[in-house]
DNA sequence: TATGTCTGCCCC
DNA sequence: ATTCTGC
DNA sequence: GCAGAATGGGCAGACATA
């Protein structure tokens, strides 16, 4: 198959904005498509290259895709980030300069989908020195044989976004169309398997098939996510009376596969986090009393001498780590705190509803001081709800609230479970710098650098970026209010002369490397415009420093 | 050898 | 992670 | 309400370069 065919398919999704349309374009095409190439299409269309629990990567970004347009096209690196700050996409600028390039040589239309795999295929594998050389060798050569539609999408497909509107979803309703199967069928396969290449291709080869894809012991499945709400009151609303009320601690989520000795854990995203965390391993061989199961737990870093919960950035140093992990697991040992049962001796427990998993995985657990169940009560109370959550946010990050009829469901659903966290009080800060929008913020200022005041000099001392909360109308409010105080201006930002106070909400105060005033706010977003107050009448740096 | 830049369906 | 928006 | 697409801080590892 020519890739062109697939250019066009994904310039057809981009001219809508409507699921439905995308959803027929998509059925369409998958119902012409061969069994060998659905699987690589199918990933494609969501802008990956492999599914989400294959840890193959292609280790390529930004920079490096500047750079390979830069050579392929023949311009200079400052060229092509000029065209980035115009076109607020890299995809539509490889469009430009490979368009550019095309109207001088010869352009022979030989591109086909074989060839683009092929190449993508042979990256994860490029590793040590000359490495990124042979990187940017192998998608210049795509990119050469491509025409300016290609081109864009090839760099979007490298930069692991399509933005075409379609996700999962309209690819699960495009299957279910295209073979004659239900969305839900569809989705319950791929929560278990977690990979659409799969299921695109089982369902081409035989529709019935879908039905032997199982829950699998050692085979991360999708995981469930809570949505928030603001208030005791709302979370009962949404989960029903009586509820299971959890503290969410601040950690990381695990999902841990036991089978007689063997352990493996892994991350929300399917990522396997096994050997950085031995110490874990070994809580969970020696407590929990099932041959085989699947549990789900936040597992979070406590001080060894303390015995006092640490910050998550203390946990993210192990996450990744591949030296010095038995260092870390001495300095930084983790406890677990499980909530879920997905898996027992062979049974499946996701049908099941939440208060019979919580019943089994307690009958499970064998508790100690490293290894337990979240702490939680089962309560229609609001007033114990509230005495819970209060106790909850003094060290950890608020609480969850259960639907005890829910089954285990992935993604985020209304009605099984919620979560409830604490905030902090707002700030009121100064932008000093903005950045400029890339897709549908192009025509915007996208993100904006804070300040407070140092009131001993006068300065303002960069405390961290914001780039949520807003509305369209007031990107475009801002971005007019901030184009006449622009100082200095380069490629990606500008410096501005600070002027306008925002107020902005946050979880907490970290330490920071990165920013002047040595402090940088977690999860910030936009509340509101402060056009009432002016730069010197905001937060100070021993008003943050109190708060930190 | 030391430092800087870039990357991650990263973790949150 | 949070948030906004079209459907 | 769902799904998708904008955007946040900060970490370790990998590679390039000084």
């Amino acid at each position: 198959m020519k890739f062109k065919e697939l250019s066009q398919v994904f310039t057809k999704l981009s001219s809508t904005t409507k699921r439905l349309e995308m959803t027929a374009i998509l059925e369409d095409f998958f119902k012409k498509l061969k069994c060998e190439d659905i699987g690589f299409v199918v990933q494609l269309c969501m802008g990956k290259v492999f599914p989400a629990n294959d840890p193959k990567e292609l280790g390529i970004a930004n920079n490096m895709m500047i750079e390979t347009l830069a050579i392929t096209g023949g311009v200079s690196v400052e060229d092509v980030k000029k065209l980035w700050k115009i076109h607020g996409d890299l995809g539509e600028t490889a469009k430009y300069v490979i368009g550019k390039k095309k109207q001088v040589t010869l352009y022979s239309n030989d591109l086909t989908l074989d060839k683009v795999k092929e190449n993508l295929y042979k990256i994860p594998d490029m590793t040590g020195k000359g490495s990124v050389e042979k990187k940017l060798k192998i998608v210049s050569e795509l990119l050469s044989n491509a025409d300016p539609e290609e081109a864009l999408y090839l760099t979007r497909i490298v930069l692991g976004s399509m933005r075409t509107g379609v996700g999962e979803g309209v690819v699960r309703d495009a299957l279910g169309k295209a073979f004659n199967v239900t969305s839900d069928d569809i989705e319950k396969a791929y929560n278990l398997c977690t990979d659409y290449s799969y299921v695109s291709e089982t369902l081409c080869k035989n529709p019935k098939n879908i039905s032997n894809i199982k829950l699998k012991l050692f085979s991360p499945i999708k995981v469930m996510l809570f949505k928030k709400v603001s208030s005791v009151k709302e979370g009962f609303e949404e989960v029903g009376k009586p509820a299971i009320i959890e503290v969410k601690y601040d950690g990381m989520r695990l999902q841990i596969h036991k089978l007689g000795n063997e352990v493996r854990m892994f991350t929300r995203n399917l990522d396997e986090v096994t050997r950085q965390f031995p110490d874990a391993v070994k809580y969970i061989k020696e407590s929990i009393k099932a041959n085989e199961c699947i549990i789900e737990a936040e597992m979070v870093g406590f001080n060894p001498k303390t015995d006092k919960p640490e910050p998550f950035q203390q946990l993210s140093t192990r996450i990744k780590r591949k030296y010095d992990v038995d260092k870390l697991s001495k300095d930084l040992p983790v406890k677990i705190f499980c909530f879920d049962l997905l898996m027992l001796d062979k049974k499946s427990f996701l049908d099941d509803n939440f208060e019979e998993r919580h019943n089994k995985l307690v009958s499970i657990i064998k508790p100690n001081p490293n290894i337990m169940i979240a702490k939680g009560i089962k309560t229609d109370s609001e007033s114990d709800a509230e005495k819970l959550f209060t106790e909850g946010i003094k060290e950890q990050e608020g609480v969850m609230f259960k639907n005890l009829k829910a089954p285990y469901q992935a993604g985020s659903r209304v009605g099984f479970g919620v979560k409830l966290k604490s905030h902090m009080t707002e700030l009121d800060l100064v932008i000093t710098e903005a950045y400029y929008g890339k897709g549908k913020r192009r025509d915007w200022f996208g993100s904006f650098t804070l300040s407070c005041l140092d009131p001993d000099d006068g300065k303002y001392l960069s405390i961290g970026k914001l780039g949520t909360g807003f509305s369209d109308e007031q990107f475009e409010e801002l971005t007019k209010k901030l184009k006449p105080l622009v100082m200095k201006e380069n490629n990606e930002k500008v410096v501005l002369t600070p002027s306008v106070v925002v107020e902005v909400e946050y979880e907490e105060i970290q330490k920071s490397p990165t920013y002047d005033s040595g402090f940088a706010l977690r999860f910030p977003r936009l509340i509101r415009f402060r056009n009432d107050k002016k730069p010197d009448e905001i937060a100070t740096i021993s008003d943050v420093e109190e708060l930190a």
